[in-house]
DNA sequence: AAGCTACCCAACCGCCCGCAC
DNA sequence: CGTGCGGGCGGTTGGGTAGCT
């Protein structure tokens, strides 16, 4: 899907890493415009030297309107607990239940926060004599992996197949958690983007003149 | 004050599915 | 029926930065 980089060089070159306000402002207003969807030609016809994936990416992560970042409720922490012990790692699914939040951010949430204190929570219970359980590194990618291929069988791919509600059997880790921290919520998250959606937003509304704002700003910067 | 380490998160990657042709 | 493309998903990576020595 992605075209290979190497041969076809008259290409437009595929723009990789993070986005600039400039174009998070392209994508905001062609999508303003026409809708989302069809990423591929989407991408083209915004102008964008990105691929579909990427703006789609984008777009769905950090750019819609209605995506919350930060601050994550307790209430939602709690929840996310929840429906992870009932689906395991299916993010986009936990996702639906939690408006505005998106799979990327549940995830990392999950595998920065949340796993790291089950695994502290962990090892306090049965880690007390601390031998065994010993096989894992402690590098919370590897928890990851072996967490999830408890339930990663049946996973229907991508595409988000069909969702037999497969309640696997985690770790009594919700339990261990609760138990282990009088206050398992963290607080010190801070929602300061440099530039915020509600920066944006409002820019985009002057449409026209957006990228020539932009083009000044980018000027000075 | 400087260097090092650990953590966080945005973005990429590879894989798979569904659908149109 | 087979193939290709678009889209979606979970896993992984790497840059930035806060905290520590």
């Amino acid at each position: 899907m992605d075209k290979k980089p190497g041969n076809n060089s008259q290409d437009v070159e595929v723009r990789k890493g993070p986005w600039t306000m400039e174009e998070d402002l392209i994508l905001i207003n062609y999508i303003a415009n026409h809708g989302e969807g069809v990423w591929n030609s989407l991408a083209r016809s915004a102008g964008l030297k990105r691929t579909g994936k990427s703006c789609r990416l984008r777009w769905l992560n950090y750019l819609r309107p209605d995506v919350r970042r930060g601050n994550i409720t307790p209430e939602e922490q709690l929840l996310i607990m929840e429906l992870h012990a009932k689906w395991g790692n299916r993010w986009s699914k936990i996702a639906k239940h939690l408006p505005g939040r998106t799979d990327n951010e549940i995830k990392n949430y999950w595998r920065t926060r949340i796993q790291k204190h089950i695994k502290q929570a962990e090892n306090n219970f049965t880690g007390q004599s601390s031998n065994e359980q010993n096989h894992d590194q402690g590098s919370t990618s590897q928890m990851s992996t072996t967490s999830s291929s408890h339930h990663h069988h049946n996973h229907a791919g991508g595409g988000g197949g069909g969702d037999a509600v497969e309640t696997y059997s985690p770790p009594s880790y919700q339990a261990n958690f609760e138990a282990a921290f009088q206050n398992p919520f963290p607080t010190d998250q801070s929602t300061d983007n440099i530039w915020s959606m509600e920066d944006l937003w409002p820019m985009q509304l002057l449409s026209a003149q957006s990228t020539d704002i932009l083009r000044g700003i980018s000027v000075v910067a």
